[in-house]
DNA sequence: ATTAGCACTATCAGCTGATGAGTGCTAATA
DNA sequence: TATTAGCACTCATCAGCTGATAGTGCTAAT
């Protein structure tokens, strides 16, 4: 079954006159959370229009599908089409202010024990602060890292502690069995070998070159290395586990703003499926800067009373994972884009400086 | 200022009847997190007693603080008091069913890579989900814990990375910064010594141990033995962070149990702040067995319309940590204790296993 | 094309009286 | 003397009604 929404199109040509109506209710709805009437638009958009005309040009822009009403006497509210025409045509990179930008930019210098991770948890926790929606940031794939350095440790005649240290500062620990019991002199030489043979490259491409190996001819290999391939094997062989941080759920319960969401329940429980966030995260379609999902435009159906915003990361290279806040479709998007899209360039920035501080 | 209240006394004689009576209402209001009136306990009771009869020793049990109305027409909820008379008085260790134990057994069976951790937070998530409530459990102070293997790692001319086994299996990974650059075959050298030096010692008494000979003659040092202590000093130096797990705290807001609590809000809050919730863990005055906290016996405000039902875990020598739940003051005594105690009984015996297993 | 005027409608707060669950008190009873 | 039946009383809840409010759509006048 293949998805045909994937974006609402804004493409019709509105005149200009009926464009600032609807940008007003958008605005107004953004702001108040309460639907927006004729009468006080009037007063607030100041064109010098009554009531009368902009009721006509709201049941125009009704029947365009831009706006809906709860019930017949209250005031009308954008549909998901009216914010993406708003988000598409009306909103302009706003600059953020000196005193926001700072702020982010010292959350992510403190430098912690285990560089890119404690990195990750308090942006997005910094994010979910902000914004006061849910912060929700992949980590890197383990897997297209880079190798910086490995090491076995010696703990028992059966265990060796595997350490794997990627080149932007993951850290990772895995315990491994083994029948024969080998003396940590003799691990720390296959821990050199291993490091030189495979020195800056990535986990992926380690693996499959061991792998090769091993179908090579066995009888050519002298001990050393016959265990280097088989430790190596063991030590690369990551379940690479689907790591995700999420701040800020308590905001889908507690915040003003996510009062119309029937389904906070939904999101929770959403959110416990770690391998199902990683997808939303990470599948992505283009390459760049900001992705904004309104509405029914997201797949997952909990979600399709919220609003997406998303931005990748990355160092020098490549592309590294995603961090993103999910808030009420009503969002201020003049402010939450920016500071999405100015955390994940800070983001990105601190990550690079870390993983070429290495010689 | 000192704290008076710790806990509720129940020492005042109750005849028989009049006991059977309260223990009906607390029953009653357990099961159906409802008052309960004259009328349909002198049913449920089944003594023979008429409502009105009913009534009377309701009225004395109110006199004596056990029961109180919410208001005029409705029935009679139980006080703190009586929760505390019928933990002390009525709730036997009640037996668990065998497929209660079997669960919690498998649960915590699955071994993971950062064996304590990865044990602690399936346990923690466990109890959670049977009991529907909020789970805590602290972690191990890494101060007492045993060493069981250090290894240092040289990632660059001046990066250093600690490696830390304890023997209960936690690894603790840091990373130390150097002016001098020292080649991965001497730290290899250091790491033996340290490890011969320091084996099945608590990191507490290693760290005093370091900083006494730092005091001695200088002179005396060669090189080896200079740097083994300058490394082994920054290494030890461990911000012990307190580590605490939670899960469950949806449960808070979702659970129908938790309906009568007024600041589920407040609570979320508390569970913010680590370290306060560390103490509410660690503090304890018994050493042995489950202790339970009845409303007001809570020190923490938040606390005081919940009951914290908690036990220690420990290894073959000391006590590691706590693991408790947090529920209505009216959950189910007679289950709830003895999950909890089963939990940390099991979970003792897991980490037991694990930490013997080394050489 | 715009607007004023009017009829219509849904929601909300506040009031009403009926209902019911529960109590306390008193007098009768075993 | 302990228990119980009876009765008056209290209070929360609920459905139904009210007027006020804020919004709409339509129509006729400008």
């Amino acid at each position: 079954m293949s998805k045909t929404v994937q974006r609402l199109e804004t493409k019709e040509s509105i005149d200009e006159r009926t464009q600032r109506v609807l940008r007003g209710i958008i605005e107004g709805y953004i702001t108040s959370n309460e639907p927006v009437g004729s009468r006080s638009l009037s007063k607030t958009l100041e064109m010098g229009l009554s009531p009368a005309t902009i009721r006509n040009i709201m049941s125009d822009l009704s029947d365009m599908g831009f706006l809906m009403q709860l019930h017949t006497s209250a005031g009308r509210i954008p549909t998901d089409k009216a914010y993406r025409f708003y988000v598409d045509q009306v909103v302009v990179a706003n600059q953020l202010t000196r005193k926001l930008q700072k702020r982010i930019q010292e959350a992510t210098q403190e430098g912690g024990v285990n560089q890119v991770e404690d990195l990750l948890i308090s942006t997005t926790r910094l994010l979910a602060g902000l914004t006061q929606f849910v912060c929700l940031t992949s980590s890197p794939r383990v897997e297209t890292s880079i190798l910086r350095r490995i090491e076995f440790i010696r703990l028992s005649s059966q265990q060796i502690l595997v350490v794997l240290v990627t080149r932007n500062g993951q850290v990772r620990n895995k315990i491994i069995a083994t029948t024969e019991d080998l003396s940590q002199d003799f691990l720390n030489t296959v821990s050199s070998f291993l490091n030189e043979q495979f020195h800056n490259r990535s986990l992926h491409e380690i693996r499959q070159q061991i792998l090769e190996s091993m179908v090579e001819d066995k009888e050519r290999y002298d001990r050393l290395l016959a265990q280097a391939v088989r430790l190596g094997k063991k030590a690369f062989e990551l379940e690479d586990a689907p790591e995700v941080y999420i701040e800020g759920q308590h905001n889908l319960i507690f915040s003003e703003r996510f009062r119309n969401l029937n389904s906070a329940r939904g999101l929770m429980d959403a959110f416990e499926h770690k391998s199902m966030i990683m997808n939303l995260l990470d599948s992505t379609v283009e390459a760049d800067g900001i992705q904004i999902y309104i509405g029914i435009e997201n797949e997952l159906e909990s979600l399709q009373d919220c609003t997406m915003v998303k931005a990748q990361y990355s160092d020098q290279n490549n592309v590294l994972g995603t961090i993103g806040v999910i808030g009420p479709t009503n969002m201020d998007y003049q402010t939450v884009i920016p500071v999405v899209d100015f955390t994940a360039r800070i983001l990105s920035q601190t990550i690079t400086q870390q993983s070429s501080s290495c010689d």
